[in-house]
DNA sequence: TTATTTTTTTTACGCGCGCAAATTTTTATA
DNA sequence: TATAAAAATTTGCGCGCGTAAAAAAAATAA
């Protein structure tokens, strides 16, 4: 279809017998030139396929259009379905969303930090590891990109904070189990590598006090992201060496509450809230999975699409603004009670 | 630390007191300059802490040191782990990741290879969606760009194949299966997305005829990506209406499974092997949810450490070899049974 | 020491585009 | 139709680096 090889944009202002200026113009906004130019322009597209050269447009302008997004563990399901979303947002503000994982650790973090650096985005979107995180370093790249954090806080670290709100939800669950039977245990890591754990063992005790009960926590070791083994492992030494002091049992997160109920299941304790029942088990963040344990999982819901949605468009604001903000803006969003079958 | 500031390579050059085509060449291959000169350079590096520009190297290069990887669907755990070990070999090899998914369908898997395009890539792993991919596009794009696949064949497309062996992984399970009980049925859905589930139907026929029994595949609607939920909804469906003509269910893949053994146990059907158990249910893939179902999963495992390395292996060959494949090798690994509590 | 090889330096061009200022052309307004 | 405003064009510089050829310097071999 194309005799004549277009190489760059001269060539193809030639061909389209417009100017290299105003071709600039169009592929920057296309709403930029005037509509019958811009006609022309695409019928010419139509015909050559041209398409500017990515890297000699990032060289030259003064700000790219790409945006990280980086997650602490893609191998999440829950974390992969948030990026999914806060991607689609992304591009179809016309950016372009660069998806990266510290699953690694804190060192892979900085890495995936530094290299998006080198390709010098407009602003980034960042849920940190938490408590393992270099908070100093990321705190030096916030100072450099504009950067919005969001699922677990690092205090006064970038632009703005968007999260789930801790204490509302776990109150939320806690009140409900309390109300409709003996009042929980919680289940966690003694060391969690998410600062959100941490938040969540406060507002158990909190909430338990609030209701006049004995908060009671029951912290395993292990380090990591193997929750669903952790709880495995855990679950079946309390199980089987009767270590629970009361039949309901909060789970600091949906992972590890997987790996209780299975753990239960293998152990022949049946889990639920009938007459039957010899355990109730309950979790937190409404995991993708949850709603197909045996049985299905009661949980907290975070509210994950206005996270991502809030997240997003601060910082598009602020990319847009060329300015940092002048306060940050925390804002934490409410759960909501999933009822299922297991508490 | 830093007083002048270094803004770009002759900045570092004059500061370093080296020639900046001699730091040029260091920052394409350290190894190519003299030991001192190197030491030098090094000495400076920590001093002003200088990276070359990005985008100004690869508007120069002939080729950039990009790969990209494409998965269908990053929400499943299945292939963002995939993704993950090919992503460390690609990084280990010195070359940068770029990780796509097509979840939202062929469009977005052409849009991804058209994004992909952009960069300029050395080469491209690609895991087709499959059935619904636009053959004719990616196969141009494989014409255009070194192109491996990985996952789910397309035929002819690309420089190579590999993937599992689901003749045989099949054969071993269905094998097991008659061994022990009941011969199996076949649960899958009709109008799969992943070409994998036709061999794996085409397979379970076959396995069943050689050993003298009667296959019986149970085919459900459904589209998209939500398996659990089509497994569960099915599996509802079959066990309260006795639709079951035998007491074991080979599911399609994991995912479906999972959904599966979540309806067994909700109507009270007790799934696994022992004397008190009604039913059977066997996967495939060994998903990594699949050791925490209730029971535990019974699967066959694919051999994805060596599909990835030799993907990644085999496309970094071909880059540096600066030619394509003379023959299309497809390779196909076998799987390995994964004896669980569910069969 | 001299001759040879390897490495570095010098010099210079080109990549493909953004961007700015001044000029010209086109469109909208009076 | 004249006038003002908007859009397009011309001209030209600069971004930061890869790369090539020739000259110079350094390391190695004879």
């Amino acid at each position: 279809m194309s005799e004549p090889k277009i190489k760059n944009m001269e060539d193809f202002a030639a061909i389209s017998g417009i100017s290299r200026p105003t071709i600039s113009k169009y592929f920057n906004d296309p709403e930029s030139v005037r509509k019958t130019t811009r006609a022309r322009i695409e019928a010419a597209l139509e015909q050559y396929n041209y398409r500017p050269n990515i890297y000699a447009i990032n060289q030259n302008r003064r700000q790219t259009k790409n945006i990280g997004l980086v997650v602490p563990n893609l191998t999440d399901p829950f974390f992969a379905g948030i990026a999914r979303t806060m991607e689609g947002m992304i591009l179809k503000a016309g950016f372009n969303p660069l998806l990266l994982s510290s699953h690694a650790g804190p060192e892979q973090e900085i890495a995936n930090l530094d290299s998006l650096r080198a390709i010098k985005p407009a602003g980034v979107l960042l849920a940190p590891l938490g408590r393992a995180s270099d908070t100093a370093k990321v705190a030096e790249f916030a100072e450099e990109v504009p950067t919005v954090l969001f699922d677990a806080n690092l205090e006064g670290v970038g632009e703005a904070f968007f999260g789930s709100d801790n204490d509302q939800s776990i109150e939320l669950i806690v009140e409900y189990l309390c109300r409709t039977g003996e009042p929980p245990v919680f289940f966690e890591m003694k060391s969690p590598i998410n600062p959100n754990a941490y938040k969540r063992r406060a507002a158990y005790v909190a909430a338990m006090e609030r209701l006049d009960q004995k908060p009671h926590l029951i912290q395993t070791d292990g380090e990591g992201w193997d929750f669903e083994e952790i709880g495995f492992r855990e679950g079946t030494r309390l199980i089987s060496n009767r270590l629970l002091p009361t039949n309901t049992v909060l789970c600091s997160n949906d992972r590890l509450a997987i790996g209780f109920l299975s753990a239960a299941y293998e152990n022949g304790l049946r889990v639920g809230l009938g007459a039957g029942s010899a355990l109730r088990v309950a979790g937190h963040d409404n995991h993708p999975f949850s709603q197909y344990t045996c049985p299905s999982l009661t949980t907290v819901s975070q509210d994950y699409d206005s996270i991502g949605a809030r997240s997003v468009e601060t910082l598009l604001r602020l990319i847009e603004s060329r300015q940092r903000a002048t306060t940050r803006d925390v804002t934490l969003f409410e759960g909501r009670l999933i009822m299922r079958g297991s508490a």
